[in-house]
DNA sequence: TAGTGGTCTAGACCACTCC
DNA sequence: GAGTGGTCTAGACCACTAT
């Protein structure tokens, strides 16, 4: 007893591969460089390739990297701040949301959402699709469940099922009085038709931020909108906030 | 043209596997039950390991499936909601916030936490560590970093530098005016100290939540968070929110 | 000591993008 | 067609937990 051991614990290659690459990202690389393709980078480092390809995976899962087939490995800016907690202490749609209406369907909602909203569990509601934009990349995607009885006035109208009637869904639900929105957010992976929305690949991972939308003391309406975790960092509350970055990484001129 | 092509894209074999694995879940395990081990469920669908481990991967990172090494793969239970927006709307360490101040150094701060409070970059600040406990199990790791003109009394304090001295500091911070606060959230993967703490390998998923402490204008404390996103759902506003989950998965008795 | 998940290897082929 | 990242295999060994 009472030798110090240095380097008791042998860290995991890839964990090691992780740090030695993301302290060449701050100082030898520039927002979106192009970094050496997997196979010269695996036998620069002596490892598998798939051991490699663990690290790289991680630093894509911190926002460091961003990956794309047939394309190459490029130096990832720093994360867009998106904000999802003011001028949306509104509904949906109302004023420029920075939310766009894609379609509209009735359709039968999921056993967890049926549930969460107050209508019987068979019950169709209306699923307005929406895509969110934000410096010139999609960054979310969103479903909305709206129970029929939160639009009372639209169960005649017969709008074309596109954008058009997605916005008179929302429009009616302008009239209704909000009371208060309550979020959640959690980690999910993006399912397929998401992912194709968002350019990315099936299980690509998610934030799924959840609001429920109250009024009348019932849940008129619940999002469940899916953001890119990889190129999203979510504001609450007021204001951008700051970049909080990981070091000296310059951007490509 | 015009033959109707049915399963154009064959789907990896991995997302299948998630999918069935996924539905199974619902139907056929209970919360706390314990899977086949992997070798077995890789042989029962005939396909390699690292294949089965793929779509395990998924399934972990979605909060289905929780994984300990020596032990096995057990069904998770919903993931607990734990609050991150009100009773909070105070300076950290008031009342009860459910957080628990482990110690408290001098230290000079990351590059970006620098810029974010005002400080020099080589100034040292007061950083003090606590940790979240939710229904019996740890849920996040806290780095808080408050300069020490936020705190100016306490210059000449010398407490043992222990959760003592960190709860010195906390009540040093309530005698300022909080303006307000902002909060981010985004993904990130757990360092060593914090996978320690969080009871998870280096690397494991978590949500990173930011807040910045503003009074008389300026940032007087920054806290990072680092939340395990498997088990965690960050509701903010009010209210716990509700359950969104999957299907009918049933509860072990 | 037996059994589990975690890491790692060295290959192969596929899907995609771009020239 | 050349080059990239994505998927998949069949093995090996390691670290950890429980008994």
């Amino acid at each position: 007893m009472g030798t110090t051991q240095l380097e008791t614990v042998p860290e995991p290659k890839y964990w090691h591969l992780r740090t030695v690459l993301s302290e060449a990202l701050d100082s030898e690389f520039s927002v979106g460089e192009i970094l050496p393709n997997e196979r010269d980078l695996a036998a620069r480092f002596g490892v598998a390739r798939a051991t490699l390809r663990q690290a790289l995976e991680q630093l894509e899962l911190e926002g460091r990297l961003q990956r794309r087939r047939g394309v190459g490995t490029t130096v990832a800016p720093p994360r867009m701040g998106v904000s999802v907690g003011t001028a949306q202490h509104a509904w949906p749609g109302g004023a420029q949301d920075a939310w766009q209406a894609l379609d509209c369907a009735l359709e039968v909602p999921p056993a967890g959402v049926a549930e969460a909203l107050v209508t019987g569990s068979a019950e169709p509601v209306h699923v307005v699709r929406r895509s969110r934009v934000s410096h010139g990349q999609p960054v979310a995607a969103e479903l909305l469940y709206i129970p029929g009885d939160s639009v009372p006035d639209l169960t005649g109208i017969d709008a074309p099922a596109g954008p058009a009637r997605a916005r008179a869904v929302l429009r009616e639900l302008q009239r209704l009085e909000l009371e208060r929105q309550e979020n959640a957010v959690e980690l999910g992976s993006a399912r397929a038709d998401d992912a194709r929305e968002l350019d990315r690949l099936p299980g690509a991972p998610v934030l799924v931020v959840t609001t429920r939308f109250i009024a009348r003391g019932r849940t008129a309406a619940l999002s469940m909108a899916t953001y890119r975790a990889d190129t999203c960092r979510l504001t609450f509350g007021d204001a951008g906030g700051v970049e909080i970055h990981h070091g000296p990484t310059r951007h490509a001129s």
